[in-house]
DNA sequence: TAGATTGTTAATCGATTAACAATC
DNA sequence: TAGATTGTTAATCGATTAACAATC
């Protein structure tokens, strides 16, 4: 069952996708994990174990099919199969994500944005609607992505209207902690956390 | 030593500091590991532990005074020491982050921006300058931290030039692996790796 | 004093890595 | 066949959690 991939398998997947997706076209048609492990510098037990996970294109001596693994890891990780998000929070981070047009790569089309405003307004080509109508848009299209961009002293509120209108997977950016109903998922993308790490480093670094 | 504070507890303990922070100003002077723990949905062993690492305001049965683990915590993650840092590539992300207020809270003040342009160019109230000027620019102000916006496919030119220029950590919102000599530290900020997550959330429910 | 709470030592759990058998 | 490589079972390592002694 695929449900007992780790977290961790699961976020080392994405690099494994895109190392080899940037192999140059004149590559071998294989490639082994060791391969893929010295280039990103990870264990290559830790690459076989995962690539097992989501692959069958594994042969011994031979290595893995590069075209049949990125079909496979393509498909696990659900790029073909595009999901629809909204975004909550219109401030300069929200418009950004907005406006980025990668995420389509990766299976996700953010439809539009909610803010504070009395009118829908236009943002390169996509809406930014007034918050009021988050229910009603999220139900209508069927929304189970939300993105949250919000200032932290609002996130829980926002999320909890999100929650209530059907959204199972929400992306926070707002630097809280969120409750959330159980089979709701959160991930957090904590920006104070990431600068925890480099803050360390550099003070870490000046003791030496 | 503090140099053996695991790399999970430094990523806490600004949730801790951000939490007590947020309580009212009528809430009691101290605050409990049990109380913070519940909040934030963790184990109470875990934040006492976290806690041990940076504080020595805890008081058996009286719990922590929140005006000294505010002081404390502040102080360990260099809040009040402010690190400069620039950022490689003007897209959309990388303009969204420079334009953000947010970081000064955090101890980060991002000067200016490079990016592929003839002159150097005003955005917001900061600077874009051409990338031909990185190292000079990097050189004379001192910088350590590099943030890192730029394409996929140049982001391991651009991070061999940024610790050619004397930076020491980078935080790398690029996808892909960057290879770093040692000592220098990266921070990868990785969006397909989050996407992944949700994306399998989502899946994971439909076959229930 | 008794109860709440801290901080620490020991046990558990899960992820990573090592060893190895299977095989193209 | 021999060597490279996969996939799996066992050992190790580190982080989380439980148990408990110390104390305001």
């Amino acid at each position: 069952m695929s449900s007992n991939i780790s977290k961790q398998t699961l976020q080392r997947l994405p690099l494994y996708l895109s190392y080899i997706k940037a192999l140059p076209a004149d590559a071998p048609k294989n490639i082994s994990a060791t391969m893929i492990a010295e280039a990103l510098q990870l264990n290559d037990v830790q690459v076989r174990k995962d690539l097992a996970s989501v692959s069958s294109s594994g042969k011994p001596k031979v290595g893995y099919s590069v075209k049949d693994l990125i079909a496979e890891l393509e498909s696990f990780l659900g790029y073909d199969n595009v999901d629809d998000a909204i975004i909550v929070g219109a401030g300069s981070l929200g418009k950004a994500l907005l406006n980025y047009g990668g995420f389509k790569e990766y299976g996700l089309n953010i439809l539009a944005a909610f803010d504070l405003c009395s009118e829908p307004e236009e943002f390169q080509g996509k809406t930014v609607f007034p918050i009021e109508q988050l229910e009603t848009v999220c139900r209508r299209m069927n929304i189970r992505i939300g993105i949250i961009t919000v200032p932290a002293s609002n996130a829980q509120e926002i999320c909890d209207n999100l929650v209530k209108s059907g959204v199972r997977a929400i992306w926070n950016f707002a630097p809280v902690h969120l409750v959330v109903p159980e089979g709701i998922l959160v991930q957090n993308e904590n920006m104070a956390s990431s600068l925890a790490l480099l803050s360390n480093h550099l003070r870490e670094e000046l003791k030496r």
